[in-house]
DNA sequence: GGCTGTTGATTATGCGTATTATCAAAAATG
DNA sequence: CATTTTTGATAATACGCATAATCAACAGCC
């Protein structure tokens, strides 16, 4: 069988070139970009041609220049994946990957590939070796004095974290000046349309505490951290709807990373609590236990969202589940829209998963 | 404080180029790339001039195009990253995640972005949903009718697993048609070099089994699976040839996946044991353990190689480490090696990790 | 057989930057 | 002062591709 081995004395060293290939088929370099571009503007290759000109691309083994590409306008079918660092001291491998799954699986059904953007390590250029990316621990200033500029390489880009201030106006200049972009999770900037994909955080907190009321809780409260976020912000709301909605007590505590003030739970008799992560769930724990009340006994609680540091969360405790790979296909989907320029942009919402467990106790209700 | 806002009307829609930028300082476009390049080529930029371009670009809020950037530079600053499927049945992304976390840290110090490969669906074309890339589980042929050809966008090619043959044929030709790769573990491929990055298998399994005669254990078997890619070659190898040297009494036994034969056990009265890796020796233990054989009293052993499954080892396990982040960030040096084409490509090998633990047990000796 | 419409392909141009060769003016040298 | 050297900046070009404009050949039509 002649296997399609390209000519060795012509691919050594250099990349073939549309020329070099329009050269080998005998035909002009406008030609080949028809061909691999189908086709596009009314220009009609019969199909003789282009076969000639698909088997010389493979005799030289023939890939485009994907920057070439993109200055002349056109796609290069790569999407790039950008990660905010972390606000979290904890690694954040663990919670970007099922995204990032999702992400994967979605762009092989479209054929792209994706573009991972590195961003230099703390300790500015090349002086340290600390990590960095999706992977990073800590929090830094990331962008290069570049800012967002190297994502226009790819076609589209999809972002995941949390920009702070500086970063959002980088990022509000990059959308405006059109580059196409999509958002894991809810993130609004003023002046531009950002499309986003999200989970319902809403939703998800309201059953929560449906499953606390259920169980007989009617004094309860909410826990979230300092920072907040737009998806802190949406559980936020769906508390308060919930609590006005079901006519029980409720408030909300927003904790900074000190030792919590428990006295609270004693003034107020609460027994049924909503954490917004994991770590507020650990702080919360230990201190009650200090104080002498226990989780199944003297209280209930569920926890709004998976465990950050990937491990398994304890035995028993109730909590949403965010459908994070999901999310990562459908943000490469919207994406995908937008590039298309089919429709009007909008947004995705998707519901969030439960788990029940021992942890939500038994009220006094 | 005046902060270097862009001028609104100019940042909408269409961002300023060199040439903009230049009109604005009264100079030309080719002075503006010397400003922003430090003059490199022997064209000096005289610091009163120079200060007149920084002022027009920060007035404008230039940056710089990237594609265009990239174009012009000859090279895409883009390195891929290219995994093959598992031959395991478990996922394999626990295992290529410390590679990349390394990969990703050095490519962030060359300013490089990784461009991460994914492929079709088993399915074929767009019809399936699985899974693919390093997130992949289970074994399929992935690439698509192009073959390699796609790796070729990036610069180079960093690559991990274990190709099949008709892989190592295409991959072959990827090389000698002039393709910088660099491997993640030694492969070897008739007619081309190939440098790679490798852990020193022979020397870790030498030093794992020295520590079992340190403990009295006289009589030796090493436990691999069927499958002897290279490193279980380099490993068989170290384990024989420091048998030889000690002077001890040792043999090979290559398992399939069915229930391993323990009687060589008995009747060789062998007392101490290597495993290839986790699978293996979870599978004798618990083989071992129906017998009536228990670890720290009857046998000792030790585990050539980190847990696959991305848990925890048990406690106790003496095991030798592979140094995986680091070979990640060696194979992108060598990589950039490659690109300069600096140096004659040799490769790397870089030493492994011990952990000693109480499996080791203590033998008759 | 002159006119129009279609098919198949080409030429020309621009994208924004890096770089080389070039050039004018000024300074240094004899 | 004529000539070489240095300085400061520019014009020209290449990078590889996409696309609009153009053109030649050729069919159909009255």
């Amino acid at each position: 069988m002649p296997s399609p081995v390209p000519d060795p004395a012509l691919s050594r060293r250099k990349r073939p070139t549309q020329r070099e290939v329009a050269g080998l088929a005998g035909v002009s370099q406008a030609a080949v970009s028809q061909v691999l571009n189908g086709g596009q503007s009314g220009v009609r290759i019969p199909d003789a041609t282009r076969q000639r000109v698909l088997d010389a691309m493979q005799h030289l083994g023939y890939v485009p220049n994907v920057a070439a590409q993109r200055l002349a306008g056109g796609r290069n079918r790569i999407l790039g994946v950008f990660t905010y660092e972390s606000v979290f001291p904890s690694s954040r491998r663990d919670f970007f990957n099922p995204f990032l799954e999702g992400i994967e699986q979605e762009a092989a059904v479209l054929d792209c590939d994706l573009l991972l953007h590195t961003r230099p390590a703390p300790g500015h250029l090349n002086t340290g070796r600390s990590n960095t990316g999706y992977s990073n621990t800590g929090h830094t200033k990331p962008l290069s004095p570049q800012g967002h500029s190297r994502l226009r390489l790819a076609d589209g880009t999809i972002m995941l974290g949390l920009p702070d201030q500086e970063q959002r106006a980088d990022l509000t200049r990059l959308i405006s000046e059109g580059h196409p972009t999509v958002f894991i999770g809810r993130r609004e900037l003023p002046g531009v349309l950002l499309p986003y994909v999200t989970a319902r955080y809403a939703a998800a907190t309201a059953h929560a505490l449906r499953a606390l009321v259920q169980r007989g809780h009617r004094r309860t409260l909410y826990v979230g951290a300092a920072q907040r976020h737009e998806s802190a912000l949406d559980r936020e709301r769906g508390y308060l709807e919930a609590v006005a909605d079901l006519g029980i007590s409720g408030q909300v505590l927003r904790l900074d990373d000190g030792t919590p003030h428990m006295e609270i739970m004693l003034d107020q008799q609460i027994t049924g609590i909503l954490f917004e992560n994991e770590r507020l769930a650990d702080m919360w724990l230990s201190a009650a236990a200090h104080l002498g009340l226990q989780c199944p006994q003297d209280f209930g609680f569920a926890l709004l969202g998976d465990p950050l540091y990937g491990a398994e969360l304890p035995e028993g405790w109730a909590h949403s589940r965010i459908p994070r790979q999901e999310m990562g296909r459908q943000a490469v989907r919207l994406l995908e829209t937008v590039l298309q320029g089919d429709s009007e942009l909008s947004s995705v919402d998707l519901p969030c998963g439960w788990v029940t467990g021992s942890s939500l106790g038994r009220g006094p209700g």
